[in-house]
Formats: C-alpha cells, structure tokens, sequence
DNA sequence: TGGCTGAGTCTGTCAAGCGGACTTATCCTG
DNA sequence: CAGGATAAGTCCGCTTGACAGACTCAGCCA
C-alpha cells in the first residue's frame, strides 16, 4: 500500500548537516574499535596488551585509536610501575571519557531488549557501593514528563543553520 | 608520578568479551555512516536522495547500510508516490529502531556538553506536541537514586561467561 | 651476558570506502 | 510516439585503512 502524497518537505531538509552534534560525536566514537576500547576501559582494563588481547584489536589500530581518544581528551595516559618491572603506562578514563556512561548504558539497554542472551545480560550496569542496585537510563522533560519514544522529536536550536 | 604496586588484575579480566552486548550492538552500529544515516531517518529525512545528499554517504554505502538496518530490523521500507510519479520507496525507523532514542538522546547531550558550539545547540530533543520542553537522559538506580557517573560501575551479569 | 616482557613499530596483502559515470523504470510534455 | 526528467540504484578504478605476523626497544632479573 502506498499513498499518493503531494510533496512535502521535512523540516529538517532546510537545515544544515555541517555542525551536526552526532556527526562531531562520530568523529570521535564512530568507529567499532573506538568503542570497544572505552568498554576495556570502563569495566577497569587499562593496559595496551590486555586491551588488545580481550578486545582482539590489531596492535596498529590500538595504538592509533589510543592517540586519538587522548588528542580528544577522553582518556590520559597514567604511568605505573609493577614490582620489578620497569615503568609502564596504562590509560585511564577523564571525567569527559567517564560521562560517556549514559551512552553506554543506554546501549546496553536497547541491546539486552532487541539482542537479548538466553543466559540474561552478560554486562550490568550498577549503582555502586552499598546500593548496588541496577542502574537504566529514562529520558524526561523539563516539564516533569517521561515521554515514550516516539513522543519525543529532534528540533533545530539555536546554533541551527540554514542549508545553502 | 608512578606508583610501585602489586599485581592487581582487574575483575573483567576473568569475563569473557565474546558475548559482550556492547560488540554485538557494535556489529549493527559500530560504523559512522550507519549513525548518519539513523540521524537522518530520526529528524525525518527519509528517502534516499535526500538522506544520501545531506549526509554525503556515497551510494553503494548508501545502498549498504539500508540493507543491513532492514536486515537487523532497525528499519523497514515503504512505498509511497509523489502526484503524477512513479512509486518509490522510503525508510523509516521500526519501534526497535525508535527505541534508540536514549541513546542519540545522551549523544547529544554529552557533545552539547564537551563539543560545545558558540551558538548553542544545533540540535534539540523536545516532547512532542503541547509540551514541547526540551527532553534529556538521567540514569537512576533501582533503589531510586540518581548515581553520578562515577559512582556507576559495570558488572557481570548472569549471561557472563568466564575466560578460557 | 643473555633472556623476559609490555608496548609498541614495520611490512605486505587485501577488503572497504570513495567520486564519478552509467543504468533503469516510470512519469510528463510536445 | 520521441524526448526529457528524476529517484534510486549499479559499475568502475583508485586510494585508504585494516589486518596478521614479524620485528624492535627499553629496562629489569638471573
């Protein structure tokens, strides 16, 4: 069934793609391996040679992937030493590497509804410390609600420009 | 500044990433152009023309990318038919694909946060209709706090399985 | 002196992305 | 009916990046 329509333009269509906040965030995250380095890093794998050897990421890739997540400011390098051994360097989230945690939460939480394991969730995201309570995300407005999915729409702001 | 420690292996170290959520839900997005593309089909743009045009994918990756998100179910084709022209198809997002919401949602909240532009937002999630308010992501834990990222941790989950 | 180890670098191969040209199907106009 | 327009692709050759596997380097230990 289709319907015949007159033309219609989605709004979007007048406005520009060039400053696009997923587009900027893509230059950083949007790459498998980027991600799967913030996971090592979020659930406490610090050190290139267990990032690479859990993750299965070519050495090349790692190193590059770790320069470009330092360069962005999302993880510092922190050096360590071993009883015995020489002084080595790990990587370590920054506070804006660390408030990522949202995303991935909120992935975490689409993949265990639509990709969900036989054996349950595989990754928990929890309250630490006492509590220790699950944790989701929930999206709402300023005016108090919690809208559904599809009660929610992007809309062009202020820094919104017109297409060319 | 190094600290001379113990060999102290992180608990992750013992849980395997093969099943890891994350790596499957990277499977289906871990890819720039596939963000782009759900950007375009989550402000409205749907037919391939004009997603191919603002976000300047070539069109065999175009052509790709489609393929996979009907394949993983994220999007379905439907026909339409602009007045005196032949029918055509578009994309549009499938409730799974909808559901993804929280996600682009806490993307831009955090690069409104860390990418910030001299203009503001080009962006804005807002509750549909009368309410119209700007609508953000919070995480929030079982027992009804509102843990900080850092007081988030990741942990096994039942489907976790250990390392060989 | 020689060996071990973590953290890389180097190298050649191969798949993927890329821009630009071409194709196809259907509609409208003359 | 011929010709032109257009959306949605496909085809082509080039270049870039991923990849596996070998090699390097620095400091520690025996």
């Amino acid at each position: 069934m289709s319907t015949v329509l007159d033309e219609q333009v989605p709004e979007a269509m007048n406005w520009s793609t060039e400053n696009c906040t997923i587009s900027r965030i893509m230059e950083i995250l949007g790459d498998k391996w980027t991600f799967h380095v913030l996971r090592e890093l979020f659930v406490g794998v610090r050190r290139f040679e267990d990032i690479r050897a859990r993750a299965g990421i070519p050495r090349q890739v790692l190193t590059e992937r770790l320069a470009g997540l330092i360069e962005r400011g999302l993880i510092r390098r922190h050096p360590y030493r071993l009883a015995g051994q020489r002084e080595r360097s790990e990587y370590r989230l920054t506070t804006a590497g660390l408030d990522l945690y949202p995303v991935l939460v909120a992935m975490i939480q689409w993949g265990d509804q639509y990709l969900p394991l036989a054996a349950g969730p595989p990754i928990e995201p929890r309250h630490r410390g006492d509590c220790g309570e699950r944790v989701t995300v929930t999206m709402h407005c300023e005016a108090g609600h919690d809208p559904a999915p599809r009660d929610v729409a992007f809309r062009p702001g202020p820094g919104a420009e017109r297409r060319k």
